[in-house]
DNA sequence: TCAAGATTGATGCAGCTGCATTAAGTAAGT
DNA sequence: ACTTACTTAATGCAGCTGCATCAATCTTGA
């Protein structure tokens, strides 16, 4: 008899749900322990400090970090609420706004990036060979959304966008 | 010059993250639409319907699911809640307990199980060939914990375990 | 036997998430 | 110009998570 979904699929579905919660939680407290805010901090950090100008209106950076609107909203409160990022007014379109990126933003995004990379060097890098992350890389676009060339899209920083 | 973690590293943690929150979004809105409880709440119906007279201690099932002790201690609750388990006082060590599934438990488990196989196969079994899925296991496996053997961890029902 | 330490489970608090709704502004058709 | 529909952003509410702590009980070793 076969099976609707097979063992191999099956298989495949809780390491990807185990294997990735594992790895995001030793990610997310090696910057903890370092004294970094979250990830999500630094993606929206990163995807500013991108923008030409450092400014971005929301729902641009909504759409690059794929979060729902709510949570775009909420996380530019706490990004303003330390002094990472200003809210501007918006004068073509009143509904809108820009959020731009501080001084103290860029500075905490490059910082950050130190300990960021050495953990993803350290729970990725350090475990795969590059030729086998290219191969992880391939089964995983498979199953979802492409989420662009390999190399271009890791070229500089990297932002998981959860 | 080389990078700290590779190009190539860093994809495969961007693919990581992203992929798996995508399939985890896509199955748990499968499960909802369905009129279904969160997948947390299967995994602990199947780990408790599993035990030999489905019964477990609470600590039992935090080492199975891989959850803190208050995580387990409220997601308890909310089961009892629903009639869906009980709690029994422990004889032999009085500050524990055994946490007993009923049988509308075991009911809505085996339901469920019909919508969220129908879920793996549509978001995983679909994409993917068996010998790809045993592919991915590897690769995901040195990433992280061992999640036991592959056929033998998905013999009879899937649990993710986040 | 008894004090020190470990284990078991619950809970108050703060932060984050999703959902639904609201408010304000823009765009488009009549 | 005016109604209708869409876009942009904020927010109240409920639920879940993590952290720290607590209370109760058990275990160990002097």
């Amino acid at each position: 008899m076969k099976r609707k979904p097979s063992t191999e699929a099956t298989a495949a579905w809780i390491r990807l749900m185990r294997v990735q919660s594992r790895v995001l939680d030793a990610v997310e407290q090696d910057l903890k322990k370092a004294g970094f805010p979250p990830l999500a901090w630094y993606d929206a950090l990163l995807e500013l400090s991108r923008a030409p100008s450092g400014e971005m209106r929301p729902v641009e950076l909504e759409k690059q970090m794929l979060i729902p609107q709510y949570s775009t909203s909420r996380l530019i409160d706490r990004l303003v609420d330390e002094g990472l990022a200003v809210r501007r007014e918006c004068k073509m379109d009143k509904r809108g706004q820009f959020v731009e990126i501080t001084e103290p933003g860029r500075e905490l995004q490059k910082k950050m990036w130190g300990a960021y990379s050495a953990a993803i060097e350290k729970h990725i890098g350090s475990k795969l060979s590059d030729a086998d992350a290219l191969k992880l890389c391939g089964l995983l676009d498979r199953l979802g959304c492409s989420c662009g060339d390999v190399k271009a899209a890791a070229a500089k920083e990297g932002a998981p966008a959860r």
